[in-house]
DNA sequence: TAATTAAACGTAATAATAACGCTTTTAATT
DNA sequence: AATTAAAAGCGTTATTATTACGTTTAATTA
């Protein structure tokens, strides 16, 4: 019998036998804020694996028979940076049937938000991993590029509305450091009246009583990130909305 | 020797020969407008591959090694429908290891917004495909009631920023079907006023000469997206912001 | 103590949004 | 021919948000 249910086999045979087996990888956009310079740089290293071998690239690893996706681009992440419960997302797949001259691969573009002072700059170096202006990017390996330009498209898209910018910040912060971050990553000028009236008037920073002295007399306020405060927010219906 | 450019491969020595091959499938979840219904609606059809054969199921097909995941989604929307040119875009990943009972299958996964009256509605019916409005969704096979779910909240968050509504609607429409549109994808009641000024103020609707009669005796305008229109504002730095 | 400088605060003009009411059109009915 | 009904289309105002600036504050140092 060749039907299952109504279903006439003999017109739709798609098996998992026709499932071509096709090597997935995952690639992992790191991005970090330099604290000092004031710059979003992201992580590259040199690639281990040839073809190409020795040229600048992301951080990336095929996904193994006994992990996710996700999961396999939260192994990379800590292997080189020794940090875990980071921000991550999915942002892209890439599935060009030629996109690697090595193999059929589709890689899954990942990203992450780190704090650069958190990472250990041990491993970072063990990996002749380095940090890049992304203004500064050099060729990369594949469409390694195009994924660096997409992560930061969507980095920049989701900022406007979610707060995820944090991430990038010490657990305390000062609004000019908040606003150079922001100006990074929108690439773009915000007015610094209106960004700090914005970003207070919402009320999920809560103010402390330290000050950051390192860049003026004055000092300016630390402030701390509350979650809670910010769920609840948009439980009521708050959304963030940047220029 | 074993070192390219500085770098000690015996530490970090993955190759090619660490790739587990996967399969890797799209899965589409195919959006129509029922101009009648006016309601927002999901194309499903019966799972021919066991395991769950007969079950209903997003339209899917394993990524075949001659195409791109892209091409792959094209391809079986248009073997359903017989559509090509379609609005057609990635939206997540799916990839937990157990996710699929019958092997280690990533899924890839793609929504397409089509016009219900150009598809071929033999061939949706030699399929045994089914449309099932958004919130009568059955029990799906796998994972495929996260699949839309997730789908629904890109189409939702797209919709609030891109005018990707049209692809839903025939060439010429009315802005009440427009409206009864936007609300069956917003799932939330709209200001008849406040939204046709809105979209009628932007300029990217050119209204035409004839009427569509059908629904009320006083008849109302047919307008027509003007996609070049759109792009100039655009540049100009419009952006549609929904509710 | 006056000058300096980043940080913090304030305000007025303008624009966008939300929440409504009112008029128009036309086929169908009286 | 006048009336009705129902959708379509237009208009107004109050409120809120945004923009584009000027001013004050606090600590440091010349």
């Amino acid at each position: 019998m060749n039907e299952i249910k109504g279903i006439n086999l003999a017109k739709h045979n798609e098996t998992y036998q026709d499932g071509t087996p096709i090597l997935v990888a995952v690639d992992n956009v790191i991005f970090g804020f330099d604290p000092v310079e004031e710059k979003l740089k992201v992580l590259l290293f040199k690639r281990q694996v040839e073809p190409q071998a020795g040229n600048w690239s992301l951080i990336g690893s095929f996904v193994q028979s006994d992990e996710s996706a996700e999961l396999a681009s939260q192994r990379i992440l800590t292997k080189f940076t020794g940090l875990t419960d980071v921000f991550l997302e999915h942002f892209n797949t890439y599935s060009d049937i030629d996109r690697d001259p090595g193999a059929r691969v589709i890689s899954l573009g990942y990203y992450s938000l780190i704090r650069i002072d958190e990472q250990k700059e041990e491993l970072v170096q063990s990996f002749h991993a380095q940090w890049f202006h992304i203004d500064e990017i050099p060729d990369l390996v594949i469409d390694h590029n195009q994924m660096i330009l997409d992560a930061l498209h969507t980095l920049q898209n989701e900022s406007r509305r979610k707060p995820i910018g944090f991430n990038l910040l010490p657990e305390k912060f000062t609004i000019p450091k908040l606003l150079k971050l922001y100006q990074e990553i929108l690439q773009a000028p915000l007015d610094d009246r209106n960004f700090r009236k914005k970003i207070l008037s919402a009320g999920y920073l809560d103010r402390l009583d330290s000050k950051d002295k390192s860049t003026s007399k004055k000092g300016a306020y630390h402030y701390q990130f509350n979650i809670e405060a910010y769920f609840d927010l948009v439980k009521k219906g708050y959304s963030l909305v940047l220029p």
